[in-house]
DNA sequence: TATCCGTGGCT
DNA sequence: TAGCCAAGGAT
């Protein structure tokens, strides 16, 4: 049997029961492939069937308000996807009358959906053969054909995606994609692969050069920054004050408290530069709490943040542009997991 | 083209 | 344990 027969015949033995993958609804899959970007299985599948037990259809999404989105969505990462995934409901709807458009070019025409969404959606909905080349195709081929092109260069994507449209099963592409990414995913794994018991073992040039442990190869290592977040958490008796953060930045769309951030650590309040809250310094009665430092790490940056607990009698003398809201119902709002750590002090 | 954009699990 | 990496996309 050649690669692809092999391929899908261990697909059809060992694949997981996945709840998209016992439909072809457009919407489901679309919905399935943003929340599964750069996110394992185990950890998007409840985001998944809260989507649509809330939104189950594409309308009920585009009629969603963005903050409801962002709600459901909290905890899972690169938010944009969620703003995205909102934006293309509406966009659907508007320009497609809510049905899903057919075409692979209009599909990659989509906003947040690339070559990879868009290859998923076309193949497994419509069975159209366009190969996906994911994070798993890369590793499960750079190892079968022991290729040591970087992944992350120009050539090596030209030559993955050329090597993964020759293999594709043209007559049944849906099953094949799945079959290459589950296989990834289940069996050639980027550490401890289970090459001892492999379909693959007599066949896998990287096996028989002893080059499993190196492939694929990435160029680029992405290097971290480290952010120091003041935030200054007002309260009284009642409420509190946060901000919608709206700059191009993390979290944009997510709410957080009013921040002030420095280049370096700060160890005294008094060494903060408060413009904006001047009034503070006239204030008599207020008492300041300084919190652990927590460490919040991103993908590129190393957040440092320190929360500094202001009590104060009235809190509308401190009020710019910040939203003034009951302490209990912050969590009605979206907010990055560094906010919801502290306020369950965790 | 290089950089930005989250979070959590694994070794 | 510090770094790697996961069903990538936008700019």
């Amino acid at each position: 049997m050649d690669f692809s027969s092999l391929l899908i015949k261990w697909y059809k033995e060992n694949k997981r029961d996945l709840p998209w993958r016992n439909t072809t609804d457009p919407y489901k899959i679309w919905l399935s492939e943003i929340i599964l970007q750069q996110t394992r299985v185990d950890q998007g599948l409840n985001y998944y069937l809260k989507f649509i037990e809330n939104f189950p259809t594409i309308i009920d999404l585009a009629n969603s308000k963005e903050e409801k989105v962002l709600k459901l969505w909290q905890g899972l990462g690169y938010y944009s996807r969620a703003r995205n995934l909102h934006f293309t409901a509406k966009y659907i709807q508007k320009n497609y009358n809510g049905t899903f458009p057919v075409n692979y070019k209009e599909i990659l025409a989509l906003k947040g959906v690339g070559e990879y969404t868009a290859a998923a959606i076309s193949s497994f909905s419509f069975n159209m053969s366009y190969p996906v080349v994911d994070g798993n195709v890369y590793r499960v081929l750079a190892r079968f054909f022991d290729i040591n092109t970087p992944i992350d260069s120009t050539l090596g994507k030209k030559e993955f995606k050329a090597l993964a449209e020759e293999l594709i099963d043209k007559k049944n592409p849906a099953e094949y994609n799945q079959a290459i990414m589950e296989f990834g995913a289940l069996q050639c794994k980027p550490k401890q692969p289970n090459c001892e018991n492999c379909i693959f073992n007599s066949k896998c040039l990287a096996l028989k050069n002893d080059n499993i442990s190196i492939l694929p190869i990435k160029e680029k290592k992405t290097k971290v920054k480290n952010r120091f977040f003041n935030y200054l958490v007002f309260s009284d008796k009642k409420h509190t004050l946060i901000k919608n953060r709206t700059e191009k930045d993390i979290w944009q769309g997510l709410f957080d408290f009013p921040l002030i951030e420095t280049v370096k650590p700060i160890h005294q309040f008094e060494k903060l530069n408060l413009e904006q809250y001047k009034i503070l310094n006239t204030l008599t009665d207020k008492s300041i709490q300084k919190s652990i430092e927590y460490i919040h790490i991103l993908s590129h940056q190393k957040i440092h943040a320190t929360f500094w607990s202001i009590q104060i009698d009235d809190i509308s003398c401190v009020q710019n542009d910040e939203l003034k809201i009951i302490k209990e119902e912050i969590v009605k709002y979206p907010v990055p997991k560094l906010i919801e750590n502290f306020i369950f002090k965790k």
